[in-house]
DNA sequence: CTTGTAAGTTCGGTCATTGAACCAAGGTCG
DNA sequence: CGACCTTGGTTCAATGACCGAACTTACAAG
């Protein structure tokens, strides 16, 4: 565990999520979750996370409800994890962190997130300026940008250089 | 480092951050911060974070700009460690990690955050609904709420018992 | 019946975190 | 003067987390 005891002690909401979504890598499961990726083995090559770590936290993420493991064929089973309403609420929070990243620490526009119904960018928050509401998940449009590799190696990462809606679920295999 | 060269091979700015405020203890650090903490003792006691990890922190968020070491006085010489620019566009990232905490995680209202020009509780992402503006962090109010401990043991938390600004400075030595 | 794939588990080595003890520069008290 | 206190650290041994590689299971395809 990220904090374990230590944070429990803490009577604030900031350390009671960072108990939860805090540790290694946790985070960036959920990104790629909400980009749409939901196999183990996705998951896997494009994070570049060891096997037991990603079984862990796929673990611990399920048992919190932010992920929910599902069943998506019978012979031979094969389960995915899918983001529940929990793990979708998280959102606005990577969106600022990833505009943070970008504004303070990378400067380069690695992708552009849109609302696809209108083709505004969305604000700091998730928002439409021009539409004046906040975003589903599901009606954004996540687009690459020019600071991208035109050409990864894990197929994941390729599947991400065309504009994709956020969530719609990852197929490798029709890539 | 929290994810090292690991990340380094992630093209995303979310990736990036997690980099520099991924590690353990880092946003809690940088909370404390915005709360007014800003002595090496302050986040000791108030965080309850080893003291080597406490110095490797401050170290590192000095080194990438979030934090400003700066000498508060001269003898003894004593350091005090100040939000940079950087570091308070951090804010609305905490807001929302701390927003899902308490919508998901805990239900219980330990704090309240208003706009001190008009009173209103901040929206989701740090904005005032009643003026319909982001307000600065400096104009954010933090309330105590019911489910804060009365009676804490250390001084730091004591002092948010009562109504405060964000970034004012901490004073223990007064309280 | 050999090979392949998806989704893991196991394991030895390395790296980070922890808590306790120690250090140092300068006060303050008697 | 000498003893103790405060602030802000460093050092160190023990524990735990993470890493990468190898192995496992369950099934399908050729």
């Amino acid at each position: 565990m990220a904090l374990g005891k230590d944070y429990a002690t803490q009577q604030c909401s900031i350390a009671r999520a960072l108990e939860v979504v805090g540790e290694r890598w946790t985070l960036l499961v959920i990104r790629d979750a909400l980009y749409g990726v939901r196999r183990y083995n996705d998951f896997l090559v494009h994070l570049g996370i060891p096997r037991a770590v990603l079984a862990a936290r796929l673990q611990t993420l399920t048992a919190e409800g932010i992920l929910e493991k599902r069943r998506y064929q019978q012979s031979p089973p094969r389960d995915e994890y899918v983001l529940t309403a929990r793990g979708i609420a998280l959102w606005p929070t990577l969106r600022s962190l990833g505009l943070w990243g970008r504004e303070h620490l990378t400067d380069v526009r690695l992708r552009t997130f849109r609302h696809a119904d209108c083709g505004t960018e969305l604000g700091p928050y998730g928002e439409c300026p021009a539409c004046g509401t906040v975003v589903p998940v599901e009606d954004v449009l996540m687009e690459p940008g020019p600071g991208l590799d035109p050409d990864p190696a894990d197929p994941v990462s390729r599947a991400f250089l065309v504009p994709r809606r956020l969530l719609q679920p990852l197929e490798t295999d029709q890539v």
